[in-house]
Parts: C-alpha cells; structure tokens; sequence
DNA sequence: CATGAATGAGAATTCATTCAT
DNA sequence: CATGAATGAATTCTCATTCAT
C-alpha cells in the first residue's frame, strides 16, 4: 500500500516533470525554431537541469517525436467534438471551420515548432503525414460523401475535395503565421464569403 | 579591347560562380535542411573551397536572404505571363493555377529550402511575406475586381476572396511537399473540380 | 552536511579550475602574445578541454580582463605593506622601489600579457589606466605631500613629481621586459644613484 | 639614357608605392594593433590591392620590421641635432628632453604600432633593443660622462644613470600611450620640475 | 532521480598568401 | 608590376550528451 502510494505519487510526478520539459521544449522550439533552441535553454524554462532532460527523453530529437504525438492525440481529441454536428451542411462546414480555427490557436506553439523541422526532417514529415494528414483526409472525405449520399451536396470525387479542404486549413494557417492578421481579424467574414462559394459559386449568371 | 576582354570574362565568371554557389545551398537546403547543411557541404557541392563562399556571400544565413530574393525575382517573371490571358474567367483561373504549379514545381527545391526556416527565421518570415505573399494577394485581388466589374463573377471582398486563393495555393504545395501524391498526379481532375465548385458551388439543389 | 560537504567540494573545485585555466592562459600570454596563444593552447596548458574554458570565461578577451582584475587586485594587496614604513624619507622610497620591483617580478608573467594588448586594445587600455595607474599616481602623490607637509622634501607639483616617479617605474619595467639585464643584476647600486639623485641632485658645484 | 630615365621613374614610383603601404600599415597598426589589422585593411587603406603588398614586402611581418628600420633611422636623424647644444649642461637636458618628446610625437602612430609586438615577439624585441634602446643608452652614457669629465655634473656609474634617464623617458611615453593626458599638456612644468630634482635633489635641509 | 561540470566533435568564419590573368 | 579571386588551414566558440557525485 505503501509502495503503491509511493509509486503513484512518484509517477505522477514523473508525468509532471516531462511534461513540463516538453511544454518548455514546445514554447522555444515554437520562438526560435527547433535548431535554435538549445538544451540549455530549455533546462533554463523548465527550471530542471540539462542532465535531467535526458532522464525523460533519449535525445533533442525525442522531444520533436514526442511533441508531434501530442499534437497528434489532441487532433485527434478535437475530432471527435464534430461527430455531434449534423444536418445543415452549410452550419456544419462553418462549425468545422470554426473548431479547427480554434485548434490551431490552441496548439499553434506546438505547431509552428514541428512543421518547420517537417519540411526538412522526412522521418517527422512521414510520421505527421500519416499521422495526421491522412486521417484528416480520410474523415473530411468520409464526411463529404455522407452528405453527398443525403443528397445534400453534389461531388465527383469525395478524395479530391478533402484534398481542397485540406488544402485550404493548412493554407490559412500557413499565411496567418507567415504575418498575415487579415485572416483572423476578419475570420467570421471570410468563412462566411468561403463557404457561400464552396456551396454556391462565384458565377454571376447564376439566377 | 583587351581590358574590357578580361573584365568580362572576370565579371562573368564571378556572377556563375556566385550562382553556383546558391544552387548548390538551395539544393542542399531542400535536401537536409537549413541547419543541417555545413559551409563545409556547401562547398563540396559548389566545388569550391569554404572560403571562397564568403567571398560572395557574407555569411551562411546570406545566402538564405539570396535564395528568398531569386524566388521573388523569378515569381515576378512568371507573373508577367498571366496578364497575357483574358476573356473567360474559369480558363483564365485554370491557366492561373498551372502556371503557379509549374513555378512551385519549378522551384520546388529553393521553395521548400526556406519555407521551412520562415517558420523559424522572423526577418525571413517577415521578408517573404511583404516580398512575396503581399504581392501575390494584391495582385489577385486586382483580378478578381477586374473580372467583378466586368460582370463575369460576383464577390464581396476581393480582399478575402484573394487570401482564400493563395491559401489553397500554398495549401496544395505544403500538402505536396509533406508528402502527398494524390494532388500532382490527379493535377487535371483536382483543378477541374476546383474550379467547378469555385463557380458553381457545390450544393445540390441548384438548378 | 551531506550537502554542503558536496557543494563546498564542488565549488572549491571550480575555484581551484578557475584560476588554473588563467594562470595557463597568462603564461601563454606573456609567452607568444594574446594574439599567438590559441584556445587550443590554452587548454593544453591548463589541462581541461576547450570547451570548458568557456564553461569560466565567455571568451577569449574575457580571460585578458580577468587577468586584468587578478594584477589589480595584488597590486591594492601589494600597496598595503606600504602605509607601515614611515620615518626617513630616503629609507622609505628605497623600500617601495623594492617592494614594487618584487611585485613587478612576481607579476612579471601576468603584466607582460596584458601590457601588449594595453598598447592597442582601448577598452584594456583604458581600464589599466583607471583600475592601475590613477591609484598608483594618486598615492604616491598623498605620500609625496605627507612627506612635503612633515618638512622632509620640497616640491612645487606633488602631482607632477608622482607621474615622474611612476615613470621611472613602468620604464624601468619596460626595459627589463624589452631585454635590459643590466637594471636587475643591478639593482641595488641603481635605486641607491637614483636615490642620490632624487635627493640631492647631480648638481657638482653643490657644497 | 632613355632606359635610365624609365627606371628612375620606375623606382621613384616604387619607392613611393612602397612608402604609401608602409605609412598605411603603421596607421592601422598604431590604430587597432597588429593582429586585429588585415591585409585587405592594409590594401584599401593604401589603395592598391592585397596581391600588390607582396610585391614590396615579402609578408605582413615583414611590415612590422619595416616599420622598424623606419623608426630606428629617424631615431638616429634625429639623435644628430643634439650634438649642437652644448654648454649650460641643464638647458642641454631640457633640450634633449623636448626633442625627445617632440620624437614621440611625431612618430607615435609607428611606436605604438610596435611596441605592442615587441612585448611578445621575441625577434622583434631583440631588434628593438639592439638598434633602438641600447644605441641610446650608450649614446646617454657618453654625454654624461662628458658633462661629468667638464665637472657640470658628478655621478657614480653613468651607465646607470643612463638607464635612468632611458626609464624615465620610455615611462613618460608609455603613460601618456596609456592615457595620461597630464603629462603632455603640463609639459613644460613637468620638465622644469624634473630637471630641478635631476640637478639639486628634493631634499628639505639643503642649503 | 537530479545535478551541472566536463567533454570534444564540429560549426561558421577569417585571413595571409598565392597565382592566373 | 597590378590585380583580386581562390584557397584552406587555423581559430573561436557552441552544444548535445555523458557521468561522477
């Protein structure tokens, strides 16, 4: 009982400690980019030292993993909340919208640390495309033709829209942390401009 | 004679050499990453030695600032070719769209090579967006107002409507370069139903 | 205990690298020159990795201002035995050219290293002058004057006459340092003319 | 005659190339010191070109002893203006002090550059001290023991008191290097007074 | 487990010198 | 002789990682 006692208090504490390191590791990576950062720094803001860092990660790497299946979990955590969402097709895309706008707000330090190292790093550019693009993918694709068998939407190729959707959160993410304010200031209007066009077109000789 | 002879051929030999030298960092760059590349690599690639770089570039981050700026310089040539292309709007957004494509594929290398470090690098990040996101919505923007006013389209900011285009722009090449397939080898499809949906919508019930 | 026994251990140590690897690099200095000695070199001499020399000293010219404030602070502990020898005026300047040629003996080493750099390193230059030459010329003027007031000399500038005495002093230690033998093996009969002549002159008509 | 008006024109040219590098390097040297000083430095300063240097000195060492030799010659131009004074053996030290003074002023910029190398380049300092310090003591030594042979002036050991002088004026130089702004603007009062002490002593109970 | 001093393998950058033009 | 691009060895400094305490 005793041990129990002992262990549970100890292991939450351990649980403590990474995820404190990894927090710190997570905010720096996301100032000053992965290679900027250095073990230093990220002892210095998770006030333990650097020995103890790699008592809880293998290496500076590890950390990159391990923030990576954070986002991951949370992804995926955030999925779920959409199920609940029906009906109106066009209120359910403003909705999606919506909860993967505040996604990224939430996780955007997290985010902005890892993509960079994505683009260079192919281990962490695979584990995150299959990780959490394709399933992206998958769902808004499964999504899509639900609706489209409702009658609700018409779509040749359920696969090739996702693919536009997609493109089209990761975009909008991208130019908003490139400096774009635009985007957020204005985001009701620009949704609502966004989703009038994905359901109805800009054509002007539309009756 | 024999003087201007011998300039030119200094001069010429100094601007290939400098070229060279960029190649070889985009290259590089593309390849492993920013940080991951040495002066050392550098050097190998370009078949020169370490010193002879800082002869033409005054540090390694330089060369960085040099890459963004050829990407600008190249950008704006290709931008030159749309003002060629009138008349019907959908195939003036398809030209539009494999235009870009070609540019992205084109210089997917040096794209890709500092895409990663804007993330990370805010004087970089703040240079590619006023150099070459700025540009690019504004010029798009002066499009769509064009083709508003002509009666061709009906759009309530052009503004928006501008960074929801770029978004899917530098969405699809972000998709591309994490590593998905489908959107280059479905090229035609993709934009076809893109740009059915970007005019007609999709929804169901239209006449 | 446990603890403070570990910390004291510890810290002793620290101390004990400290001066170590300044004492290795002010030999080196005085050696072959600020410039000549290498990190590398230093780390040789003082038997530790060059890494952890910046572990002590933020760099390189960090080491040159510590030796600075080592010879500054023997010198203020140097000028201490002097406030006890007072009486006859002869007697007590023959003393302090002793106890300031030993001092320039025993700090030959470190005074050397810096002496060079003095000489064109401003920011040096201009902490030598006001952490070692105002203090110096300051006392002696108060001395030159007590002495004055006691009626044992008689001076018009007490302030002047300091800058002379010192003059001698740094002269007399430049030109040990450039290679004079004759002042040290000398040394004796020369503070016993020089005493002569401060006193009394090389007048010969003097009765 | 033609060929010997080319060269003569030729080595009028060279021998002012060479002096423009020459007078370029001491500026830099004395400016921020030997090391910290580049060929390229001394190029564009000299406005030629780096490769050019080589043409007239066989490497920036060779600069530093140039400057040398420079020093040592007009030491010695200088040395044979004092042979005139004769007579009242106080004025004639006056004298010799000004003319001295007035040496270092002109030739500070090429003392400073080298004796900062002289202090920890062991070649250099022996040349130093073979063609400068020891020729003027010698030179001092010979004077006093004239003026002593005349009965003007009565010392023990005219080498010593030649080294006193040497001492002395060297220490003025190095403290007015060092910063002391005194020395130079209260000149004439510091001479006076030194030459007081020199010939009568600073002894209270004199007659 | 926690610590932080020590490490040493690089990394970027500099610079005197050379040499083809 | 003049040039200046090219060189590459040398140098300072960094930093992830280890390990004795």
């Amino acid at each position: 009982m005793i041990d129990s006692g002992e262990i549970s208090i100890r292991s939450r504490r351990v649980a403590w400690r990474r995820s404190e390191i990894l927090t710190a590791a997570g905010r720096l990576f996301a100032e000053k980019g992965y290679h900027r950062t250095t073990t230093h720094d990220i002892a210095a803001e998770a006030e333990v030292s650097e020995g103890t860092i790699y008592n809880y990660f293998s290496s500076k790497e590890d950390l990159l993993f391990a923030i990576m299946e954070n986002i991951s979990l949370s992804q995926n955590s955030g999925e779920r909340d959409l199920k609940a969402f029906p009906e109106d097709p066009k209120a359910f895309f403003q909705i999606m919208l919506d909860s993967r706008q505040e996604f990224l707000k939430e996780n955007r330090i997290m985010l902005q640390a890892i993509l960079s190292e994505i683009l260079v790093n192919p281990e962490l550019r695979n584990r995150y495309y299959q990780e959490i693009v394709v399933p992206q993918i998958e769902s808004m694709r499964i999504h899509l033709e639900e609706r489209s068998n409702l009658g609700q939407i018409q779509l040749i190729d359920a696969s090739l829209v996702a693919r536009i959707l997609m493109a089209i959160f990761s975009g909008l993410f991208f130019m908003q942390v490139s400096g774009d304010e635009v985007i957020s200031t204005q985001w009701r209007e620009l949704t609502d401009q966004m989703m009038d066009i994905f359901f109805d077109g800009v054509r002007a000789d539309r009756q």
